[in-house]
DNA sequence: GGTTATTGTATAAAAAAAATACAATAGCCA
DNA sequence: TGGCTATTGTATTTTTTTTATACAATAACC
C-alpha cells in the first residue's frame, strides 16, 4: 500500500459544507489548448481539478479567485461561472473517504474534523482561458504536481470533472466574443493574426482572414497602435490592443 | 406588534446548509408575462420567490422540482438551471433572523433548531415558463397567498429575488427557441398566430407574420395537424405539435 | 356565388456574411 | 536603387440570410 496524502485536509470551520467550486482553466499556446490539471498527493496521484471551498467571509467569485490561486498559484484573471453540477451520484464514490480514511491514519489528530469532505457535494463552475506563456502554475502543498494537458487527452479525472471540461468548453464557445474572454489571454499588444488564430483554436474551425478583420474591427473594442516589426521580408502587421469599456 | 409566522420553519436534519434553490416561474396568458410571487404568512406578508433548500437525498435539478411542487402546486414542468447567486451580502439582512426570531417565540421547543436559516446562504436560480390558463398555483401552508404580478409591476421582495427575476428574464430570452422552452407553455396542439403571439410577448417585439412562420418551421421541430375550426369568416389555422425528441 | 378577413406561401428587396481580388509594403537581393 | 516575394489591409463581388411585400387559398357570411 502506497503512502497516504500528506497534506492536511482542511477542517469545516469557515467553509460552507457540502458546496463546492471546480475551475477550469484552459490554456492557449501555439494554436492549440490545453486544460490545468494539478495531481492530488495521494496513492500516486489523481488528476482533479483546481477546486476547493467556500470561505464563510467571501463571495463566490471572491471563492473561486482565492481558489485558483491557492491550488494553481494563478491571480488576477477573469473567472466565468457556467454551471452548478449537483446531481446526487456525483461525489458519493469512493474517492473523498479514501482520502480522508488514510488522512485520518497519517494525521489522528484531526480525523474526526475532516468527516464533511466525504459527504455528498455540490459544485460551482468556473472557467477561463489564459496564455500558457504568460502564467506560471505553482502546485499547491496537496498536490504532486500540477500540468497542462492537451484537451483532446485529459486524463481520466475524479468524479465528474471530465465532464465539467466538457460542459466548460461549450460555455467558452459560447462566450468567446460576446464575453471577451480573450483580455486574460493575449498579450496588452497582439496582431490580428494572433487573435485570429486563437479563435480558430477554441472553435476548431478555419476562418477567413479578410472576413475575420472586418468582424472583429465592426465590433469596435479594438484600438490599433503602431506596426509591429517581424523582420520578415513582407508587410508589417499592426498591432492592436482591447479598449477596456469605461469604469463610469 | 403584529403576528409571528403560524408556520413551522424546517430543521436542518436533512438538508444541505447554506444552499438554496429560488424558481422563476414566468406565467404567460393573454400576451403578457407574470411571475407567481408567493407572500410569505410573516408581519403582514413579505414577497419572495418561491425556494427551498436542498435534501441529502436528492440531485438539485430533482430539489428544485419539489421545491416547486411544495411551494405552488406545480409539477412536471421543465425546469432550468440559469445562475447561481452567491454574494456575500445577499442573504445577511434582518430577513431571515426576523422570521427565526418570531417563529422560536412561538413555537420555542425548535428554536436551537432553526438557527441554521439565519446564515449566509448561497442560491442556485431555476426558471421555467408556464401558461396561466393551465396551472392552478396552490399556497403551501408557510404562505398567506400566491399571485401571479405582471412583469413590468413586481412587488419588492426580500434580499436580491427582484434581481435573480432580471437575471432569469435575460436568460429565458436566450434560450427560448434554442431549448424549446415552449413545450411546457403551449396547449398540446396551437396555431402558429398562438406561438408568435407568444414569442412577441417574451422578446417583448413585432415578428413579420410570414418570416415568423417559415423561420419556425425551419427548425423542423413542429408537426403539422388538421386545420382548427374557428367559425370565423376566414380561412382556417392548422394547428401544430412540437414533435419530441427521440428518446433512443 | 360574391364578399371579407385571415392564413399559408411565394417573391422581391435589403442586409449580412463569405469568397475573392487587389493594392500596399517590409525586407531581400541583384 | 528598383524589381521580387510574402504577407497585410481593404475593396469588391458573390452568396446566403433576413426582412418586406405580394398574392393565392379558403371558411363563413350574405
Amino acid at each position: 500500500m502506497q503512502d497516504g496524502p500528506r497534506f492536511r485536509l482542511p477542517e469545516k470551520e469557515g467553509f460552507i459544507e457540502q458546496l463546492s467550486i471546480d475551475c477550469v482553466i484552459f490554456g492557449y499556446r501555439d494554436r492549440s489548448l490545453h486544460v490545468l490539471v494539478p495531481k492530488l498527493n495521494f496513492r500516486g496521484g489523481l488528476s482533479t481539478l483546481p477546486g476547493g471551498f467556500v470561505r464563510q467571509d467571501e463571495s463566490i467569485d471572491e471563492a473561486a479567485l482565492n481558489i485558483l490561486k491557492g491550488r494553481t498559484g494563478i491571480e488576477k484573471i477573469y473567472l466565468e461561472q457556467f454551471q452548478v453540477f449537483g446531481d446526487l451520484e456525483r461525489s458519493t464514490g469512493p474517492f473523498m473517504r479514501d482520502i480522508v480514511r488514510e488522512n485520518a491514519e497519517r494525521h489522528g489528530e484531526n480525523a474526526g474534523e475532516v468527516a464533511w469532505l466525504t459527504r455528498r457535494f455540490v459544485s460551482i463552475g468556473y472557467y477561463a482561458l489564459v496564455n500558457i506563456a504568460k502564467v506560471v502554475p505553482v502546485k499547491s502543498e496537496i498536490d504532486d504536481s500540477i500540468d497542462w494537458h492537451p484537451l483532446e487527452a485529459l486524463p481520466a479525472m475524479v468524479m465528474d470533472h471530465n465532464k465539467i471540461v466538457a460542459e466548460a468548453l461549450k460555455a467558452l464557445r459560447n462566450d468567446l466574443d460576446r464575453k471577451l474572454i480573450g483580455f486574460n489571454l493575449l498579450p496588452e499588444r497582439f496582431t490580428m493574426q494572433e487573435l485570429r488564430e486563437l479563435y480558430e483554436t477554441v472553435y476548431d474551425r478555419a476562418f477567413t482572414r479578410s472576413n475575420f478583420q472586418r468582424r472583429i474591427l465592426d465590433l469596435g473594442v479594438l484600438e490599433r497602435l503602431e506596426k509591429k516589426f517581424t523582420g520578415a521580408a513582407n508587410k508589417a502587421p499592426y498591432l492592436y490592443r482591447f479598449i477596456l469599456p469605461d469604469q463610469g
